[in-house]
DNA sequence: GTATTTTGTTGTCAAATGATAAGTAAAAGA
DNA sequence: TCTTTTACTTATCATTTGACAACAAAATAC
């Protein structure tokens, strides 16, 4: 039992360590005229695209009026672009604009050098070993589904 | 080389679920009219009492007028409690109050109740597994002081 | 002893975000 | 066909958060 709640402090631990990780990777990332909350949907499409405003709305926990709003001032912005659907005309599959590909693959690159920094010493061993542990975390404590 | 890539990927699809499942761990926490950058600061108080307030600005990266604004609201609410430093003036050591410390650790409790669900089933050896996962990336990957 | 730095405060402003009401159009169900 | 549900929009408002200027008091440096 006291090995589970040691478990969970450690973890406690392990979220600010990643938070603060997070935070020096992209605090540097430039981010233009996009806000926070408007670069988390980017982010979102570029890895899922094409997607629907329901989707975004689901997955990131805006209301499907603010999504909308955020939405068009990406557009605006010619970041993203969105497309009605051929099937259900009330959809519209939304993906990044060339601009905002290109935007997103800085980002990306950028995080993928501090990455790469962070982890520069490591060799083939080491890295199977952190691939292996972020798989085992992932599908035992960090699992989207809830419970084991 | 591919290598490298390939764990970066993997983190990044590990971050997402990590915050996922913050999400779902933290959303049904009663936060009464403490609003999400004040509890920040309070689970920062909780772990590291005492503090000062410009400890609090650099590690939750708020700038000082913003600090000292939400934490006099916090003090106003009776969360935290302020005690002037006795080797210097300027100083404030930020405790939480009783009120304060109740709530986080209804708080904690409330996220090892969740944490507590998703590793249920997990024995003592799949648990020494996740906890050295945990210390490996929090060293090799997620280490605050930048590289290896 | 004066200048500078550190620590924190107060006030004000603007931007970002969240919440809600009301509406449109298409699809699905009865 | 009529009703209901789904997907999205528009408009509006309040709150939260971030940024900046100006200030005060204590500590430190010179």
């Amino acid at each position: 039992m006291d090995q589970k709640k040691a478990l969970f402090y450690e973890m406690v631990s392990f979220i600010t360590s990643v938070h603060q990780t997070m935070y020096v990777m992209t605090k540097e990332l430039p981010l233009g005229d996009v806000t926070p909350v408007q670069y988390g949907i980017l982010e979102y499409i570029a890895v899922s695209q094409p997607v629907t405003l329901s989707e975004i709305s689901d997955c990131k926990h805006i209301s499907m009026p603010n999504t909308s709003r955020e939405l068009k001032k990406l557009t605006d912005k010619g970041m993203c672009e969105k497309a009605e659907a051929e099937d259900d005309k009330r959809k519209q599959y939304i993906r990044l604009s060339s601009k905002g590909q290109q935007f997103m693959d800085a980002a990306f690159a950028h995080m993928e050098r501090e990455f790469l920094g962070r982890i520069g010493s490591a060799d083939g061993e080491e890295l199977e070993q952190m691939r292996r542990a972020m798989v085992l975390l992932r599908t035992k404590v960090f699992d989207t589904d809830g419970a084991i």
